[in-house]
DNA sequence: ACCACTACCTGAAGGC
DNA sequence: TGCCTTCAGGTAGTGG
C-alpha cells in the first residue's frame, strides 16, 4: 500500500479530474471493502461536484457540494485508476470493468475515475464535512506539516518501551509511514530498527524530523514507489523504488560508501525490517 | 496502559 | 501452462 507518498501522487493525479468536476454517475459494484460502504453510496455521489481534495496521513478526502466528504483509503492494494480523458466529453468509450474494479465514476469532465483493490483492505465512507470521522480522530501529526517537530517526537517516544521501528509505524505518533519509509527513514538517521524507543537519546530522535521529511518529500518528488501491484493513478509507475537503499534489498552490500555490511532482514510485530547491522545501532 | 499478535483478502513469486 | 508455500505497502481488534 501506498504510503504517504503514494497516497498524495494519487491524490496529485486525481485533481485535475476531480477538482470542480461533477460526478454524473457513481456506480457500486459490491457492498464494501475493508467495511461496508455507507447506506446509497452511489446515489449520494451521483450529482455531487467536488469542490476540495485533500489528503490526511494515507486517506484522501475529496469534499462535496452535497456537505458531505467522501473519504477513500487505499489499504495495500487499492488503485484509482482513470480513464476516458482523452476520449473527448461526449464519446465515452470506456473498457468494461474489470476484476476487482468496485466503485466507478463517470466524472461530467468525460473521466472514468475506477477504484480497483484485489486484496479489499480499502475503505470508502461519506461523512458530513468538518465533522470528526472515527478513522481520522486519533492520527497523529503530518509529518510534513508544523506540528511535527523535534520536541514533539522526542515527547512522544519518552518511555516507549517498544522498538523504535514499531512506534514509527504507529499512526497515533506520526500519521503516514508505513514499512517501507520507517526502514528508509532509520537507515538514514543510522538507528538500529529494534532500539527501544525510550531509550534512544533526544539528540538522535530530533535527527529523525528531518530525516522522515526528507525520505517522504524524495519519495513524493518521484512520484512514489511502484511496488508489485500498486501504480499512479495515472497508470505511470513511480520510481522511488529505485531509491530505496535498503528495503527489499537482504542480503546485498550496505550502500553506505566504504561499509563493509549487508543488508539484513528482521521480522518485527510481524512485518519486515531491513537495515545495516553496522551502519544502524 | 501497554505491547505483540492475528485477522482480513488476493495474487505474485519461488521452490519443487 | 502444476501445486504448494511464503510473502506483500495497512490497521482494527484481541488477549496477555
Amino acid at each position: 500500500m501506498p504510503e504517504l507518498p503514494e497516497v498524495e501522487t494519487v491524490r496529485r493525479g486525481l485533481a485535475p479530474v476531480m477538482m470542480g468536476q461533477r460526478i454524473a454517475r457513481a456506480e457500486v459494484r459490491r457492498e464494501g471493502l475493508r467495511w461496508p460502504f455507507p447506506p446509497d453510496m452511489a446515489a449520494r455521489l451521483t450529482g455531487a461536484t467536488v469542490t476540495a481534495l485533500g489528503r490526511r496521513s494515507k486517506y484522501i478526502l475529496a469534499d462535496l457540494d452535497t456537505g458531505e466528504t467522501l473519504l477513500i483509503h487505499l489499504g495495500m492494494s487499492g488503485r484509482m485508476l482513470i480513464s476516458g480523458t482523452s476520449l473527448g466529453k461526449f464519446h465515452h468509450h470506456h473498457p468494461a470493468p474489470e476484476k476487482h474494479d468496485h466503485v466507478v465514476m463517470d466524472m461530467d469532465g468525460g473521466a472514468r475515475i475506477t477504484f480497483n483493490d484485489a486484496r479489499r483492505f480499502g475503505a470508502m465512507d461519506l461523512f458530513a464535512i468538518g465533522s470528526a470521522h472515527p478513522l481520522l480522530a486519533r492520527l497523529g501529526p503530518e509529518p510534513l506539516g508544523n506540528a511535527f517537530h523535534e520536541d514533539y517526537l522526542v515527547a512522544a517516544l519518552a518511555g516507549k518501551n517498544t522498538p523504535i521501528k514499531s512506534a514509527l509505524l504507529d499512526q497515533r505518533i506520526v500519521a503516514g509511514l508505513g514499512n517501507i519509509y520507517v526502514c528508509e527513514a532509520l537507515f538514514r538517521a543510522g538507528i538500529h530498527p529494534a532500539r527501544k524507543a525510550g531509550a534512544i537519546s533526544a539528540a538522535r530522535i530530533a535527527g529523525l524530523v528531518p530525516i522522515i521529511r526528507a525520505v517522504l518529500t524524495d519519495a513524493i518528488a518521484a512520484g512514489g514507489s511502484s511496488l508489485r501491484d500498486y501504480r499512479q493513478a495515472d497508470g505511470e509507475l513511480g520510481y522511488f523504488q529505485h531509491g530505496f537503499r535498503v528495503y527489499g534489498r537482504e542480503g546485498e552490500p550496505c550502500p553506505t560508501e566504504g561499509c563493509a555490511g549487508r543488508v539484513r532482514r528482521i521480522v518485527q510485530a510481524g512485518r519486515s525490517s531491513f537495515y545495516c547491522p553496522r551502519c544502524q545501532r
